[in-house]
DNA sequence: AATTAGAGTAAACACCGTTAGCTAAATTTT
DNA sequence: AAAATTTAGCTAACGGTGTTTACTCTAATT
């Protein structure tokens, strides 16, 4: 009786996931208009018209719920932000970096509360995610929370645009070793190296351009988060205002537009 | 009977002000342990020996509490900031706007909890902080929500500083038209003077200046948020990572060290 | 001494997440 | 085709939550 027999998901398969997606999408109504907090197990089996315990059978929980559904939303943030990327060619890897802040931005500025979530998910567990790079180079990646891979995986997205752009600039002859930056002990400088450029950037690059990077990251997090929370010293010229920052770390990169 | 002929506080306004203080004892114990969401009502009057409805007579509800920890939480981090500041010499303003910073970040590390709260926590109306500068040197102070005022007045410690700092070197004939700073409109100008420069800064001082003031309290804000998320990249040698950090703001300035 | 304001209570209301035990239907296996 | 099994759903309950109401008693004021 099973259609499986074609290779293609069992009846009760494709129920099932129907029914998962109206959960997520009950879940979501729920956190767009009372917050995170506002999600309620009881309500999403109102909404999806079953009774709260037969949501165990599609989730441990909620905060299983919750983590799915942030891994959704990365998932949605890393589509846009590839969207928007491939609207360049394969070979501007700076525009394409551009694009990468920018579809951060505005997702996250067009999906504040999905943000929060993201934010305070991965700390159901006793610490969240100081692994994101410290230690992530030598753990296997199946063991990492699901969404600080998610996060990783995103991040990863820049950084390889970065390593590609690091290959292209080699080979027109660019001096990174110019490119000005504070002097740092070898431990820090090795911490660098390991984590952003091992871990987020995926190849080994001069230390002034993942000093830059990192840098800049933590700038581009400083912004988007600050907009977030409505706590941007600028409100009606952001879009300006993030491309002079965007200028300001080309520079820090040794590029001059 | 009342202690107050003398002028001080009346017997039962002392027996108050510390069944407050233990009340917010039992949530900020709460707090610690079980996260911003693991304060509850009821827990804490078990702990302070008392019915849940009693609770009542102290604050109008949940919501009011965390509020009145979030302003206390902010007392705490401008006193500390205050303290470390007035290690060096008042005319020291440089070394006082370092100290400012590296107060918010070990306070924010030593308190990732209350900082949870705080950030969280001016959202329960419809939007935060979005006047924290917007709108703010038009307002009545009164009229703000007293977290968002507090945060503000942080920010203010930080932001005379620099305004003694320019007059200082206003002195000494220093060249601010010099200091790098990429091009902008009209629009965003007058926005950043206005916001920066005249709500928080509170002084009118040059717009590299206040570029590079705006500029550098993102790169702050987002160093501390995401050490005190867990996801700053780099692990082991994080002062010395923030002092590289202090520096390349320094050099926005066009100071060198 | 009488009155008033304050602090406290118990009981109830309407929610919440989660678990246990059961029923019925859909699928697999024999 | 019949039996066995897996799956989805239910009801009912347990212990927890924030908040309101109405009532009591005690401390301060008049």
């Amino acid at each position: 009786m099973s259609s499986n027999t074609s290779g293609g998901p069992t009846r009760r398969e494709r129920m099932r996931a129907e029914t998962i997606g109206e959960i997520k999408a009950s879940a979501r109504g729920q956190l767009l208009e009372h917050g995170p907090s506002g999600i309620s197990l009881r309500a999403i089996a109102r909404e999806v018209g079953v009774s709260p315990a037969a949501l165990y059978r599609y989730f441990d929980g909620l905060d299983s719920l919750l983590e799915a559904l942030c891994c959704d939303f990365y998932d949605e943030l890393i589509a846009a932000s590839l969207d928007a990327m491939n609207e360049f060619a394969p070979e501007n890897h700076l525009d394409r970096m551009k694009a990468w802040i920018w579809t951060f931005r505005s997702w996250v500025v067009g999906h504040r509360r999905e943000f929060e979530l993201m934010l305070s998910a991965p700390e159901g567990e006793e610490r969240n995610a100081l692994s994101l790079c410290g230690e992530v180079a030598d753990v296997p990646l199946e063991e990492l929370d699901p969404v600080v891979r998610k996060s990783l995986e995103h991040s990863q997205l820049c950084g390889q645009e970065l390593a590609a752009f690091y290959r292209q600039t080699e080979g027109e002859g660019f001096d990174f070793d110019t490119v000005e930056m504070p002097e740092m002990s070898d431990g820090l400088r090795r911490e660098l190296l390991d984590n952003c450029g091992r871990a987020i950037i995926g190849a080994e690059l001069p230390l002034t351009w993942v000093y830059a990077f990192t840098s800049g990251w933590v700038r581009v997090f400083g912004l988007v988060t600050m907009e977030a929370f409505g706590s941007l010293p600028v409100q009606g010229n952001i879009d300006e205002f993030y491309k002079t920052q965007i200028k300001s770390m080309m520079k820090d990169f040794g590029i001059e537009p």
